[in-house]
DNA sequence: GCCGTCACG
DNA sequence: GACGTACGTGACGGCG
């Protein structure tokens, strides 16, 4: 068969010779019916106005058909072709006749769409392509054998994993639902095993969908460990008997047909016929009328009005060679004399053009300040290959004021120009930018109108291979990895007093400073990258981090708005307060001393006072903690008491009201946080400058901080956070069917674990029993001991030791969990999330005892943190498209562990509520499905005490 | 620049 | 038997 093809259907490629800018031919192959499924379930069921016939799918076809023909420049298709299966019945269904034999029909609105949706690829010009007795994957299969043999490019636009085995170099997929590419290192993640040995492992696996039976018990865990053992299937199943567990030998053995067979149904066939020549797939302008018609029949206006405005613009196209994959580079040593400072525009679009060339570059940003969301551009750097970097300063002068043009040295490219010549390359999706703290630069680019895509960023790349082994700033990745101390910002900047903001630099000194972090950033880029696949983090890294940097920087800059005169009123209230305590202070103990300082303190209790019960910190110096204190004001001492009141308006004061107020942005009037996306081991967020996360509520006189944080006029603040999610967690990951039945049936959970523990019943209660119980609950999630129970409840370590007893026995899955975590952080020194993130316990391997105890405990803790952290973030991702696509002008501010706060229109705040509800509860899917429903309290009011 | 303390989840 | 003791953060003032 594949001789007729090919004799009767000569390639043209042959006839056409080959471009400097790629392939001639670059083939995208729609795989029409695993698209029209995910357009179906991925839209709401939108129907034709005039008579209410189904149309999403539709719809949501169309779009994307237009998308892959306007929208990519240098990776459009030249060849473009729709495949649909023709049957049902198969060459496969003769080798097994339960293939797929399990399918439920399509969705009843679904059926008619299939005829619309061949009339609308014909439509917009391309073809449709089927064939009676083959799947829709064959000819896929076949079409891409066939020109990439001829030297072509093809890009399957599909995500069913069954095409996978067909990438390949010149083979890609695309998953435009995702916007995401599927090269060979995507199927590593997916099989561990390269495309050419995928079959194998499906082979052994199965597929549950299409009914493939594979080797009963071998998941793809095991397949693609015994393929990479002993290299490809036949191997595998001629030396089975080599295989040292029993039982997967003996399976190996008795199922050998059956894994034959599924081979052959997963395998997929190139010598398929084709039945149209590859030349008549060329992309061809639609004819207007046909399309016009199409489009008004179905009554698809907002489509039809966008191909009419991009019609009415130019293409814009962009030659360029298509993205090369980054590549372990040789390890040069850095040297920074042979970048270049860009001071003229010609020099500058000539290092764009390159940047097309490269179709990979490294990027960093320089600033006059350090806060993103105010601080003023100085300069740009660009890195193209390793050593080969550029500074385009902007905004840089001499201290005093001195104008540009009057200091010949400091020749700049106008602002305005610079950002014309480099918005279009930071913004075209060809180019991969890379970044180190992509969330800086995108938000500092975001406030001169360039919002830059794709990025890629380093930080967050080392950070979900590594977190928890080291930190993750330039200078030390620079150092662990490239074996180079980068110049120290001290050293071009000055410090302390001398410092001087990044525009006061002299341009040659900020151009080796600046563009040594581009380089150097590219360089990391090349030697990091790689392992995400490799690793299988690769899906934790697009879905986890990748996407958040924008939704972040859109937070920090947003602010939220803090009331000046209530806080400074606030201020006021705390520092006569202050006074009082301090004079009462000072005449109990009869002499004047600095109550800030716990030395002082220290001496005066123990010393002067003489009072017992007290202990020593790490240091040998007395403690003089709030426990402590509060132990000796319950002995009925006076000044301990004192000592805590005036302590208490201290730190409001000082971490407080004033700073709060003294961080309004003069620009904004509002306060922008940052958060820092890898500065914990569990994959929580941390925020400064100021710290968001910690405003005060546990007290009366704290919750007073909470309400100088307020809405703008006619808007309200909305917090919407997850009940109790760590504790859902840990019942859904330690699988304790107690508590999912509690979280299910929507009790007291704290209650219920008294209840279970005690023999108590719910009804009527003891308010101090569920304390009790609620502190075990905390205590176990942080991987409890008697000591540190005892201590929390103020009872004996004995009891504590107790209550922990009768928890594990009526909980006996829990320990279960515990156990296993246990050893599993011992065996590799890392625990993982269900989500797949990796956090590493290096601590586990110390000398010492107690740092090792210390570990296990995190150990326990971990998955439970990083798994909230994880949810939250995928909620976080999706939230700003949910709100577009509900017409909500909700804008997200503030992200606190496991709440979100929102500024929204008044008229607007129930639906949000809903909204933001929805979105956060249903944020673990689809990745994971939680064996216990996740519960999410939102509220609004004028400020953030009230909205809580 | 470290330490003790304390604000949050 | 000793050891240090609930997980994860960031900011402040005191002190050397």
């Amino acid at each position: 068969m594949s001789d007729l093809a090919d004799s009767e259907a000569p390639l043209a490629v042959t006839d056409r010779p080959l471009t400097q800018d790629g392939p001639a031919v670059r083939l995208y192959l729609v795989d029409g019916s695993s698209f029209i499924f995910r357009a179906y379930h991925a839209l709401p069921p939108l129907t034709r106005k005039s008579d209410g016939l189904p149309i999403g799918a539709v719809s949501g076809f169309c779009n994307m058909l237009f998308k892959l023909l306007r929208d990519m420049n240098s990776d459009a298709p030249t060849h473009l072709a729709v495949i649909f299966d023709h049957s049902e019945e198969t060459f496969r269904n003769k080798l097994y006749d339960q293939y797929k034999a399990h399918r439920p029909p399509p969705p009843e609105d679904l059926i008619p769409q299939f005829a619309v949706v061949r009339e609308a690829t014909r439509a917009f010009g391309v073809s449709c392509i089927e064939l009676p007795g083959y799947e829709a994957d064959d000819l896929i299969a076949a079409y891409s054998c066939k020109v990439r043999d001829a030297g072509g490019e093809v890009v399957i636009v599909s995500s069913d994993k069954d095409l996978m085995q067909l990438v390949g170099p010149n083979v890609s997929m695309l998953d435009t639902m995702k916007n995401l590419r599927i090269g060979r290192e995507q199927v590593i993640e997916k099989f561990g095993v390269g495309p050419e040995r995928v079959v194998d492992v499906q082979a052994l696996c199965g597929d549950s969908v299409d009914n493939v039976p594979g080797a009963p018990g071998i998941g793809v865990k095991t397949a693609s460990a015994l393929i990479n053992e002993y290299g490809d299937l036949d191997t595998l199943l001629a030396r089975a008997g080599e295989i040292k567990q029993d039982k997967r030998r003996q399976t190996l053995i008795d199922f050998a047909d059956q894994i034959r067979l599924s081979r052959a149904l997963v395998q997929l066939d190139c010598d398929t016929p084709l039945p149209e020549p590859i030349d008549d797939l060329a992309v061809r302008e639609p004819d207007k009328a046909v399309l016009g018609a199409f489009l008004e029949t179905y009554e698809l206006r907002s489509l039809a009005r966008r191909i009419g405005e991009a019609g009415a613009s130019s293409s814009g196209a962009i030659p360029s060679t298509p993205r090369p994959a980054p590549a372990e580079v040789p390890e040069s040593a850095i040297d920074v004399s042979g970048y270049v400072c860009v001071r003229d525009a010609t020099t500058l679009e000539s290092w764009v053009a390159r940047c097309y060339e490269a179709g990979t570059i490294a990027f960093d940003t320089e600033t006059d300040a350090l806060g993103s969301a105010t601080a003023g551009l100085c300069g740009v750097s660009l890195a193209i290959s390793p050593g080969e970097a550029c500074y385009i300063p902007v905004g840089h002068c001499e201290k005093e004021g001195l104008q540009l043009e009057e200091a010949a040295d400091l020749v700049q490219i106008p602002l305005d120009q610079v950002i014309a010549i480099l918005k279009p390359m930071l913004e075209d999706p060809t180019v991969l930018k890379v970044a180190q703290n992509a969330k800086y630069d995108i938000a500092v680019l975001s406030r001169y109108g360039i919002d830059v895509a794709p990025i890629e960023d380093t930080m967050l790349i080392s950070y979900v291979l590594e977190a928890g082994m080291h930190g993750h700033g330039m200078d030390e990745l620079s150092a662990l990895w490239l074996g180079h101390q980068p110049i120290p910002f001290k050293q071009v900047a000055g410090s302390g007093k001398g410092q001087v903001s990044f525009k006061h630099v002299e341009l040659g000194k900020a151009t080796e400073y600046a563009a040594e972090d581009a380089d150097v950033t590219l360089r990391l880029y090349n030697r990091l990258r790689p392992r995400l696949a490799r690793e299988g983090l690769l899906t934790v890294y697009e879905t986890l981090e990748r996407p958040l940097p924008p939704v972040l920087a859109a937070m920090e800059n947003a602010g939220v708005k803090v009331d000046p005169i209530f806080l400074r009123n606030l201020s006021n209230e705390f520092s006569m307060r202050m006074a009082d305590f301090e004079a009462k202070a000072q005449a109990l103990v009869g002499h004047p001393f600095n109550l800030g300082s716990p030395k002082q303190i220290g001496d005066v209790l123990f010393g002067e006072m003489a009072l017992t019960g007290g202990k020593k910190t790490a240091t040998g110096q007395w403690a003089t903690d709030s426990d402590v204190l509060e132990s000796l004001a319950a002995q009925g001492h006076e000044l301990p008491r004192v000592l805590l009141d005036w302590r208490q308006l201290s730190k409001l004061k000082g971490t407080y009201t004033d700073n709060l107020v003294a961080a309004i942005s003069p620009d904004t009037g509002r306060v922008h946080t940052s958060y820092a996306l890898a500065s914990t081991t569990t994959g929580r967020l941390s925020s400064t400058d100021p710290n968001l996360q910690n405003i005060p509520i546990r007290t009366e006189e704290g919750r007073k901080i909470r309400k100088a944080f307020i809405a703008d006029a006619g808007n309200v603040l909305i917090s919407a956070d997850y009940s109790q999610i760590e504790l859902r967690l840990l019942a859904h990951v330690g699988d304790i069917e107690q508590l999912k039945r509690a979280f299910r049936e929507g009790l007291d959970i704290h209650a219920m674990t008294a209840s279970e523990m005690f023999n108590t019943p719910i009804e009527g209660m003891p308010s101090e029993i569920r304390r009790r119980a609620k502190a075990i609950n905390f205590g176990i999630v942080y991987g409890i001991s008697a000591f540190g129970l005892a201590n929390q409840l103020s009872i004996p370590q004995d009891e504590a030791g107790a209550y922990i007893k009768t928890y594990f026995e009526r909980f006996p899955g829990i320990r279960a969990y515990m156990d296993q975590m246990r050893a599993q952080v011992r065996e590799h020194a890392y625990v993982t999330t269900i989500f797949g993130r990796k956090i590493n316990i290096p601590d586990i391997r110390a000398k010492a005892v107690g740092h090792r105890q210390f570990a296990e405990r995190a150990a326990i803790n971990a998955p439970l943190q990083g798994a909230a952290a994880d949810i939250i973030r995928r909620a976080m991702i999706r939230m700003p498209e949910a709100l577009k696509r509900a017409g909500l002008k909700a804008r997200m501010l503030l992200q606190v562990h496991d709440e979100l706060i929102f500024e929204a229109p008044a008229e607007e705040a129930e639906a949000t509520c809903r909204l933001v509800s929805k979105v956060m509860e249903a944020a673990p899917e689809p990745a994971v499905s939680l064996s216990v429903p996740l519960v999410v309290e939102a509220r609004a009011a004028s400020n953030w005490d009230e909205a809580h």
